[in-house]
RNA sequence: GCGAGGGUAGCCAAGUCUGGUCAAAGGCGCAGGGCUUAGGACCCUGUCGGUUAGUCCGUUCGGCGGUUCGAAUCCGCCCCCUCGCACCA
C-alpha cells in the first residue's frame, strides 16, 4: 500500500476546516514552539526531526482538547544570508551550483545578487511548501521573518532591548575577540581556516625596567616571577621602541602592531636589543637587578618578544641558560654562573628544588634543539605545578597554592602600576587567508547574564518548568551557573540596530529570545496590516505587561484601541510558551537566554512553562555533514515514501537526548504494519463473532493498558516508546489475536472495530494522513478528535500482566502445538506456584555456605509450599514489596484456554491441578515457576 | 582544562533512579522450518557455552575493588568514547 496518495487529500480538508488556526477562546490552550529556521537553504532530515516532534505534541494535545497554538517563523540575520549573496556576486561556482541545487532558477539568482530579501523569500516559500507537505500542524497566519524584513518585529526587539537596558541587564564594557585584520570582525570558529578553538589567553606583562625604558615580560606563570634569573631577547628579532599608553616600551615590532588593537600604541623608532645584553634590568617587584640575556627560543610572534627566565620552572629556560654555559658565553654578557643560579619558588609533589632542571635531565635535553621535547616537559610540569604546586620564597605569597594566587598576583601587580594585561591567540588564519589577533573591542554591549539576582529567578523558574527528558535539566542548571556576560551587539550582517546607539546591530542570538511573544501578536499585526511606529514601547508595555491606560496608550500611539485590546487579549491568552521543542546543541545558548531574556521583561505568570530537547539526526548511523554528502533534502524523502511513513520513521526512531537515525530500511517495518492495521480498517465487518469470550475480554483488557502506556509515554515526549506499544504492539496484539480465533471471521466484531478505532487514534499524531483515512474507512464521517482514555476498570486481572501475559500465553500455544504432535496418553495442566519459588530457586544457587545450608535444610524437610515462601519472606523483608508475577486465578484462565485448545486437537484425558494442592510429586518437581503443561 | 552525557550479547538498543519475575525486552543480522514456480513479503523456531520433552548447570552487562543472603542496577577508584565552551547560527 502507497500511503503518500492520502497525503494532499487531507492536507487540503484540514486546510479547508481551519483545523490549526488558534484563536482566543474560552478553552484551555497550549502554547507550543520549535526555533525558527535560518532561511539560507531548504529543510533538510535535520531540521524534519524536531519539527516532527513538536508537531506530534501540538497533535496529541489538539486531540486531548487543548487549544493548541504552534505558529511558525523565520530567522535571518546575522551573516550566512550575507555571504550567500557576497559569494555569489563573487561568481563563487559552487554556491550557484547550490543553488540551482535547491531550485533556483538563473532569474533567481539574479534577484538573489541583487536584495537578500529575494533570496530569504525564496527559501521560506521552500520551507512552507515542504512543512505544509510533512502535513505539520501549523497556524501561518502568524508567520513572519526576523528582523528588519519584518519592521513590526524589528520595532519589537527595539522595545526589548529598550527594556532591557532600562532594567539595567544591558551594560558596556570591552572584550577581546579574535580578529582578522583584513576583515576587520571578529572572525568566529567557523571562519577560520587554522585555529578552530582557539580563544584568547590573557597573558601578564611584566614591566621589567631599564633606565627609563620599560620591558614588558610576557608570562602565563607570573607567580614565578620570584625565581626571575635573566631576562630573554631574541638577537635575530626585529625590536622597536613604543610609546605605549604614555609609557617607553621595547617590544617586537609584531608585538606592537597587535597591541595597537589592545592599548594605545605609537612606534617611535627601531631598537637595536644587542646593546642590552649584558645590562642589567630592574625586577619591579622586588627590584632585584636581572642580567639581559640573548636567546633565539624567544619568538617575536608570541606576546612581547620579551620574556623572563624562570630556570627553576621552566625547562625552556634552563636549557637555554646551558646553551650559553656550554658556549661558555656568559662572561661575554657581563654575567657569572651564581647570577643565574636557578631559584625554586614552587614545591611540588613528586619533584625536588628544580624541577625542570630535574625533567630536562630526566628527558635527556641538553639544549633547545629538542622542541617537541620541551613542549612536552613544559605542558607536563606546568600542569602539575599549577593544579598541586604551593608557592614558596615568594614573600607574601608564600605558602598560597599556585592556582590560586596566580589571579590574586595578577591584581596585585596591576594595581601596583607594574603588570598590564597582554591578549594573545595561537595561530588563526581567518578564511580571507590573514593572520588574525586578538583585538579589545571598546563599548561593546552585554547582556549581563552574570547577575546574580537573574540568575536565581531563572533557576527558581527553571525548578518548576517541565523538562524534557529530565537528564538536559543538569544541562540547563549548569549553563546557568556558568554563564557569563554575553556581548549583544555586532557591527556587520543583517539585523535590528541597537535603538540607543545605531551603529551597533542587535547579534542574532540575541534578536531571537522572546520572539514566541511575537507570534500572539503576528496574527493581527499581520491581518491588520499595522503600522511598526504605531507599535511603541507604550504599546509593548501595555501589551505585555499591562502598563498604563488602555486609551492613553492607543491615543498615544495612534494605533486603533480595539486592536490594541485585541493585542493585549491574544497575549495574555496564549502566553507562556508551554513547550519549546528544540535540538539539543541550543542547550547552552539559545534555550537558556529564552529563560533569562522572558524572566527579566515578563511578569512571572508570562515565564516559560516547559522545554524538551531532541538529539541530533544520523543518516544510516552516520553523523550529516556537507563533506560526506549525506544531508538529505526533506523534500525528496516526502516525495519517496510520503508524509506519515518519514514522519514515524523519524520520530518512532529515537527518544530523548540521545541522536536519531534516518534509515530506509526501517521504513519497511513501519509499511508493513501499517499494512496489516490499514486492511483491518476495510475487512473489519468480516468479523461475525459477537459472543464476548475470555480472550475478548483479554483483548480489551489488554487495550487498556496500550492506551495507557502510549498515553504516559506521549506526555512526556517518548515518542519512540509510545510508537513501541501504540504500533507494534498493538498489531503484534491483532495478529495474536487473530491467530487464536483462526480468522478474522471468528473474531469479535465489536472488538476489533474498536481495537482498531483506538489504534488509530493513538497513531494520529504520528501519521496524521493514513489515520483519517482509516478512521473514515472505519465508517466514521467526522475526522478524528479525541484522544483515548483507558478504562482501569476494564483491566481485568489478565491485563495487569501486560506484555508477559502475552507472550507467555503465546509460549504455551506453541508449546500445546508440540504436545499434541506427541501424541501423549494423558495430560495434566498445573497451576504453578507464583514468583516466590523463583525467589526460592536464586537462594538455592546462592554460593553463600550458610544460605545455602540453610535453604537445603528447608528442601530437605519437604516443605515445598508455603511454610517455606514464608520463611524466606520473613527472612527478606524487601520481598513483601514485590508484586506476584502471575496470580493463580490468571493462571487458571489461561490454562482453561489452553485446555479448549487441547480438547480440540487431541483426544487425550486432559486435567487441571493446582500444583501447590497436588500429591503428584513428578508435578511438582517439573513444575516450580511456570505455570504449564506435564505428561505421561 | 571546565561542564554534560555515555560504555549492556555479532550490530542497534531497553533495563540502572526504586538491587531479587535479568542469560537480560525489542529490532537488525544470521541459521533452520512453514508458505511460495522462484525471489520478496509474511509466520514459526533458534541465536553466550553445555544440557532437558518441559529443564538445569556454568560464564556474562568497560576494568578493579567494596556493600549485600543477592549487583547490569548501590558505593569507591581507574580506563575509554561523544558533545558544548560564546559573539557563531
Amino acid at each position: 500500500m502507497d500511503f503518500k496518495v492520502f497525503d494532499s487529500k487531507w492536507q487540503k480538508k484540514w486546510k479547508k476546516a481551519k483545523m490549526f488556526e488558534a484563536n482566543v477562546s474560552k478553552g484551555k490552550k497550549f502554547f507550543i514552539t520549535f526555533p525558527y529556521p535560518y532561511v539560507n537553504g531548504p529543510p533538510h532530515v535535520g531540521h524534519g526531526y524536531s519539527a516532527f516532534r513538536t508537531d506530534v505534541y501540538a497533535r496529541y494535545k489538539r486531540q486531548q482538547g487543548f487549544n493548541v497554538l504552534f505558529p511558525q517563523g523565520f530567522h535571518a540575520t546575522g551573516e550566512p544570508i550575507i555571504g550567500v549573496v557576497k559569494r555569489l556576486n563573487n561568481g563563487d561556482e559552487s554556491q550557484i551550483q547550490a543553488m540551482h541545487g535547491y531550485g533556483a532558477t538563473e532569474k533567481d539568482i539574479e534577484g538573489f545578487k541583487k536584495d537578500p530579501k529575494n533570496l530569504v523569500h525564496f527559501f521560506i516559500k521552500k520551507w512552507i511548501a515542504t512543512l505544509e507537505a510533512a502535513g505539520m500542524s501549523i497556524d501561518w497566519r502568524r508567520k513572519f521573518v526576523t528582523t528588519t524584513l519584518t519592521p513590526t518585529y524589528s520595532r519589537f526587539i527595539e522595545w526589548q532591548y529598550n527594556t532591557l537596558k532600562e532594567k539595567g541587564f544591558v551594560t558596556q564594557g570591552t572584550h577581546p575577540v579574535v580578529w582578522c585584520p583584513k576583515d576587520l570582525s571578529p572572525t568566529g570558529d567557523h571562519d577560520r581556516l587554522i585555529g578552530e578553538g582557539e580563544s584568547p589567553v590573557d597573558y601578564v606583562l611584566l614591566k621589567f625596567t631599564y633606565l627609563g625604558y620599560i620591558l614588558p615580560a610576557a608570562t602565563l606563570r607570573p607567580e614565578t616571577i620570584y625565581g626571575v634569573t635573566n631576562m630573554w631577547l631574541n638577537p635575530d628579532t626585529h625590536y622597536v621602541e613604543a610609546d605605549v599608553d604614555g609609557e617607553r616600551w621595547i617590544i617586537s615590532n609584531e608585538a606592537a602592531q597587535k597591541l595597537k588593537d589592545q592599548m594605545k600604541v605609537e612606534i617611535i623608532s627601531d631598537f637595536d636589543v644587542k646593546e642590552l645584553f649584558g645590562k642589567r634590568c630592574i625586577d619591579p617587584v622586588s627590584n632585584r637587578e636581572i642580567p639581559i640575556l640573548p636567546s633565539k627560543f624567544v619568538g617575536g610572534d608570541t606576546a612581547t618578544g620579551v620574556v623572563m627566565s624562570v630556570p627553576a620552572h621552566a625547562p625552556y629556560d634552563w636549557a637555554a641558560l646551558m646553551e650559553l654555559m656550554d658556549k661558555d658565553e656568559l662572561q661575554l654578557y657581563n654575567t657569572q654562573r651564581t647570577d643565574i643560579e636557578p631559584v625554586s619558588v614552587i614545591e611540588v609533589e613528586g619533584f625536588g628544588e628544580l624541577p625542570a632542571v630535574e625533567l630536562c635531565e630526566q628527558m635527556g635535553i641538553k639544549d633547545l634543539s629538542d622542541t617537541k621535547k620541551l613542549d612536552e616537559a613544559t605542558s607536563l610540569l606546568y600542569k602539575k605545578e599549577f593544579h598541586t604546586g604551593t608557592v614558596k620564597n615568594s614573600g607574601q605569597y608564600t605558602g598560597t597554592k599556585v592556582n590560586e594566587s596566580k589571579e590574586k598576583l595578577t591584581l596585585d601587580f596591576i594595581e601596583k602600576g607594574v603588570a598590564n594585561v597582554m591578549w594573545e591567540v595561537g595561530e588563526v588564519v581567518c578564511r580571507c587567508n590573514t593572520r588574525c589577533h586578538v583585538k579589545i573591542l571598546e563599548n561593546q554591549w552585554f547582556l549581563k547574564f552574570s547577575d546574580e539576582e537573574w540568575k536565581k529567578d531563572v533557576r527558581t523558574n527553571l525548578s518548576r518548568m517541565t523538562i524534557y527528558p529530565e537528564e538536559a535539566r543538569n544541562n540547563f542548571e549548569n549553563t546557568i551557573d556558568w554563564l557569563r556576560d554575553k556581548a549583544c551587539a555586532r557591527k556587520s550582517g543583517l539585523g535590528t540596530p541597537i535603538p540607543w546607539d545605531r551603529e551597533w546591530i542587535v547579534e542574532t542570538l540575541s534578536d531571537s529570545t522572546i520572539y514566541m511573544a511575537y507570534y500572539t501578536l503576528a496574527r493581527i499585526i499581520n491581518e491588520k496590516k499595522v503600522k511598526p511606529e504605531k507599535l511603541t514601547d507604550e504599546v509593548f508595555d501595555f501589551i505585555f505587561t499591562g502598563k498604563g491606560d488602555t486609551k492613553k496608550v492607543a491615543k498615544a500611539s495612534k494605533l486603533k484601541l480595539s486592536i490594541l485590546r485585541d493585542l493585549r487579549k491574544e497575549f495574555e491568552y496564549f502566553y507562556p510558551v508551554d513547550m519549546r521543542s528544540s535540538g539539543k546543541d541550543l542547550v547552552q545558548n539559545h534555550l537558556t537566554f529564552f529563560m533569562f531574556h522572558h524572566i527579566a521583561l515578563f511578569p512571572r505568570a508570562k515565564w516559560p512553562n516547559g522545554i524538551s530537547v531532541n538529539g541530533y539526526v544520523n543518516v544510516e548511523g552516520e553523523k550529516m555533514s556537507k563533506s560526506k554528502g549525506n544531508i538529505i533534502p526533506l523534500k525528496s524523502l516526502l516525495e519517496q515514501h510520503g508524509a506519515d511513513m518519514v514522519r514515524i520513521n523519524m520520530v518512532g526512531s529515537s527518544q530523548g537526548i540521545d541522536d536519531a537515525d534516518w534509515r530506509e530500511e526501517s521504513v519497511k517495518a513501519y509499511r508493513n504494519r501499517y499494512d496489516t492495521l490499514f486492511q483491518l480498517s476495510t475487512d473489519w465487518k468480516k468479523a461475525k463473532k459477537t459472543k464476548m469470550e475470555n480472550i475478548d475480554l483479554f483483548m480489551q483488557g489488554k487495550l487498556q493498558k496500550i492506551i495507557e502506556s502510549t498515553t504516559k509515554s506521549m506526555e512526556s515526549m517518548m515518542f519512540r516508546d509510545a510508537v513501541q506499544s501504540a504500533l507494534f504492539e498493538a498489531t503484534s496484539d491483532l495478529k495474536w489475536y487473530l491467530r487464536r480465533t483462526g480468522n478474522l471471521k471468528n473474531a469479535n466484531k465489536k472488538v476489533i472495530k474498536e481495537y482498531t478505532g483506538v489504534i488509530v487514534k493513538l497513531l494520529t499524531p504520528f501519521t496524521p494522513h493514513v489515520c483519517e483515512e482509516m478512521w473514515s474507512n472505519l465508517g466514521n464521517k467526522k475526522m478524528i478528535s479525541g484522544w483515548p482514555k483507558w478504562d482501569s476498570t476494564r483491566l481485568s486481572n489478565e491485563a495487569e500482566l501486560g506484555e508477559d501475559m502475552l507472550k507467555k500465553t503465546l509460549n504455551d500455544i506453541e508449546d500445546l502445538q508440540r504436545i499434541v504432535k506427541m501424541k501423549p496418553k494423558k495430560i495434566i495442566l498445573f497451576i504453578a506456584e507464583d514468583w516466590k519459588f523463583r525467589v526460592y530457586q536464586k537462594v538455592l544457587r546462592n554460593k553463600d555456605q550458610n544460605m545455602n545450608t540453610i535453604t537445603k535444610e528447608i528442601m530437605s524437610s519437604g516443605a515445598y509450599g508455603k511454610a517455606t515462601v514464608s520463611f524466606i519472606q520473613s527472612l527478606y523483608k524487601k520481598l513483601n514489596e514485590l508484586k506476584p508475577v502471575m496470580t493463580k486465578s490468571m493462571q487458571l484462565i489461561l490454562l482453561k484456554e489452553a485446555k479448549e485448545f487441547l480438547q480440540r486437537e487431541t483426544n487425550t484425558k486432559i486435567e487441571i491441578i493446582d500444583a501447590d494442592k497436588t500429591t503428584n510429586q513428578k508435578a511438582k518437581v517439573a513444575s516450580p515457576n511456570k505455570f504449564g503443561i506435564f505428561m505421561e
